[in-house]
RNA sequence: GGGAGAGUUCCAGAGUGGCCAAAUGGGGCAGACUGUAAAUCUGUUGCGUAUCGCUUCGGUGGUUCGAAUCCACCCUCUCCCA
């Protein structure tokens, strides 16, 4: 099966601007790439992890990637399907969250100088450096504003506003690709499905000066079954950096997805053969959940290496399904001497000091409402105190709600 | 540049002198039911040394016994005209 008839086998591919020179291009491994990536935090996330994917198998079928940093774009802020516009972020905040994206990077895709290694590249080295009067001599008569402002990535700020700021966001998205095309023979853009028209007036640029063709593929977004864009937990980003989401979390973020979103999953996002997914495919329902298990364990092999996704698993399996030790695994908290009263500390306190509550408040909340247990007894008292001999040996195992587990140990 | 309007809690959006820590919906969290799923139902959703106190309604001042609500100035945004 050639790389490009598996990437529509998975269901990766929502729009292409030539499929036929595509599949050309990417089967024979012909391909210099790039994917952009705004660095807008430190750590990348669960929504970039398709991309990740997408990058590691076309390089595995032999062609070039690039990793694009966002460094010049994020200082103007991508307003596709936003409401409101980015903060502004300082160019040292930008630098060092190049620094760290291109670390979580290295684990998927080989970097180097031979033909097919990726290499990286930040659009701040050419962006910063224009000048406003030659860059519109240069690229400003090949945009038409009456098509830009008809782009489905501006529909959305159309209603509320949109700042001439982030209008030229298409503008510095082209000129990268139009910037790589001649330095580096970037020939294709990937990119999320959100990106399509930014990423055709990349296209257009390089026929309209140079006469010659790119082509553009986006990705299919990863939605949920309600149509949720994925790999976020209340809002909140699932990230790829252990420091910020613990390989346990990450395991249960895809141990937790819906029944109906289990096989898009691991079709898009695991590198499983597509005969063993589609044999999984015919799995009744009651196997549902070993399938769940199937994702999330090669999810966080790949993001966090083979070790951590068995600890996980084990920890998972131990929290929920009863039996081994694993749980030395889940996240803890150490308390320290001065959280201690008298030789003591209080429940809601304790809860407070391990995040399982935001205040004490909603600590105590949770405590009325009979979602705390304490060593698998409900806690039902939110006066309790516990001594600091209590905590001695494996210390106290708090639960919130029914799958929140929390280890608390004295230093 | 001229004119009109808007800024309320995580979001949307009521509230136009005291009964307002602020309706309603969404989202979140917890409980029940389950399969660590979905759907449904229930509770809850500013903070605290807790039948009371404290801090919130763009900002700063002011009027008042009392202000999200009235006044002044400022900031931000939207719309119409240029």
């Amino acid at each position: 099966m050639t790389i490009y008839d598996e990437l529509v086998a998975r269901g990766l591919i929502a729009q292409v601007t030539d499929e036929a020179e595509i599949k050309e291009l990417i089967n024979a491994g012909k391909a210099t790439f790039y994917i952009g990536f705004d660095c807008t935090a430190d750590s990348l996330t669960a929504g970039h992890f398709m991309a990740l994917t997408l990058m590691k198998r076309l390089q595995m079928a032999g062609n070039k990637p690039i990793a694009l940093i966002g460094g010049g774009t994020t200082m103007i802020g991508d307003p596709s399907g936003r409401t409101d516009m980015r903060k502004m972020l300082t160019k040292e905040d930008i630098d060092h969250n190049a620094e760290c994206f291109k670390r979580q990077m290295e684990r998927f895709i080989e970097f180097g100088d031979g033909a097919n290694q990726a290499m990286m590249v930040n659009n701040a080295d050419w962006l910063l450096k224009l000048n406003y009067v030659e860059l519109l001599r240069e690229v400003g008569a090949c945009f038409s504003v009456n098509n830009m402002l008809r782009a489905k990535c501006y529909e959305q700020r159309m209603e509320k506003g949109l700042s001439f700021l982030e209008f030229n966001y298409m503008i510095m998205q082209s000129y990268d690709f139009y910037h790589m095309f001649q330095t580096i023979g970037c020939n294709m853009q990937f990119g999320g499905d959100d990106q399509w028209s930014n990423m055709l007036g990349g296209t257009e640029l390089i026929r309209r000066k140079l006469g010659k063709d790119a082509y553009a593929m986006t990705i299919t977004l990863l939605t949920d079954s309600q149509g949720n864009k994925m790999g976020k937990t209340a809002g909140n980003a699932v990230w790829l950096d252990a420091n910020k989401t613990s390989p346990y979390d990450f395991y249960q973020y895809w141990r937790n997805v819906g029944d109906a979103d289990v096989m898009k999953c691991i079709r898009m996002l695991t590198f499983l053969p597509l005969e063993q997914i589609d044999e999984m495919a015919t799995w009744q329902n009651g196997r549902i959940n070993e399938a769940k298990e199937i994702l999330a364990f090669e999810l966080t092999k790949m993001v966090h290496g083979e070790e951590e996704a068995v600890k996980a698993q084990n920890a998972a399996r131990a929290l929920f399904s009863g039996g081994g030790d694993a749980a030395a695994d889940m996240p803890s908290t150490a308390l320290a001497a001065a959280d201690f009263t008298d030789g003591a500390i209080g429940l809601l306190d304790m809860m407070v000091k391990c995040a399982l509550a935001p205040s004490k408040k909603e600590a105590r909340r949770l405590v009325e409402q009979g979602g705390v247990e304490v060593n698998g007894e409900r806690a039902a008292d939110p006066t309790t105190r516990f001594a600091a001999d209590a905590f001695a040996g494996e210390g106290l195992i708090l639960k919130k709600g029914k799958k929140v587990f929390h280890r608390v140990v004295t230093e």
